[in-house]
DNA sequence: TTGACTCCCATAATATCCCATGATAATCCA
DNA sequence: TGGATTATCATGGGATATTATGGGAGTCAA
């Protein structure tokens, strides 16, 4: 397996800790490093994560728009400066830095969604909200997926 | 076999197992892995399945869209994050989230039917319905048939 | 010493492994 | 050909492994 799929609601303990779904670990096992980083969502109050292949893109991305030195600079700060990167103990579980606690709203549980390179954490009812305008998003946006795959006649045929 | 063929109605056991047909298996071992993906269809109350095929073709599409942008994210959520990989059993069998069992409206029992590169899993009763249906759509466009071409998705696609 | 963080173990729920059975389909052979 | 023997398959169920989670005890730093 070597992508990030499905969700699971897991239970933030009085300790703070919670556990990484057991399928995410192995994707990020599978990626070489058992370690995960997260980063406040740029466009969401949720926490992005990733393993290395997802840092390494951005990465090379930022190498690659050959900025002036101080637009790289902020850039990378930006991107940078919130990402943590933990290891979880044996048992799978991390503690959620504060500030990505704050960010993303959480309280008492948190929902891991699957995005493919990478995934989300969410507070499960804010994540419900944006679901539903993820889908009809999604439906606008269809076309930028290859011709017939996934969204059948009768979704192409709305148009 | 390489593509998915015909249909067979099985049972779900008190475990919430089900098997998958063995022809089936056969044709999700020769993409290469031996696990299926599961999704819930976004036009209908059943569930899509298929091999490694399906997902790269979709993981392609996502790959080439910007990281970190709304509409990006709002896409891979529909697509990835109802998504399930599922290892079966040496006896070929899965165990179905509970998502998708509410999503198909699953019971005791469900028919996995064969579409060529995707297959549907259905609840029996409401597939028979929506065979009735399909049926006289069928005849309402077989002349958009061409001679010699099948109703598959390269001829739908003329559309 | 307090609080934050690990490490380790316990536990309950669930998922998976492994073997047994009955049914059906395929094969074989006189 | 037709009847018997084998395979293959779906399914049942006991045993085992995995997972999420709770909590005790140790470590470290301020």
């Amino acid at each position: 397996m070597k992508i990030f799929l499905s969700n699971a609601i897991n239970k933030i303990d009085a300790k703070g800790r919670i556990s990484i779904p057991a399928s995410f670990r192995s994707v990020l096992e599978f990626q070489g490093y058992p370690g995960v980083y997260l980063f406040p969502s740029f466009t969401s109050n949720s926490i992005d994560g990733g393993g290395m292949e997802l840092i390494n893109q951005i990465s090379k991305s930022v190498e690659r728009m050959q900025l002036f030195a101080e637009e790289t600079d902020a850039l990378s700060t930006s991107l940078f400066a919130d990402t943590y990167n933990l290891t979880y103990d044996q048992d799978g579980r991390i503690s959620l830095p504060e500030n990505l606690i704050i960010h993303a709203n959480l309280m008492d549980k948190a929902i891991f969604v699957g995005q493919g390179r990478k995934f989300q954490i969410w507070n499960p009812d804010d994540f419900e909200e944006f679901k539903k305008k993820a889908k009809i998003k999604a439906l606008e946006h269809r076309n930028l997926i290859g011709p017939g795959e996934l969204l059948d006649d009768k979704a192409k045929d709305k148009n």
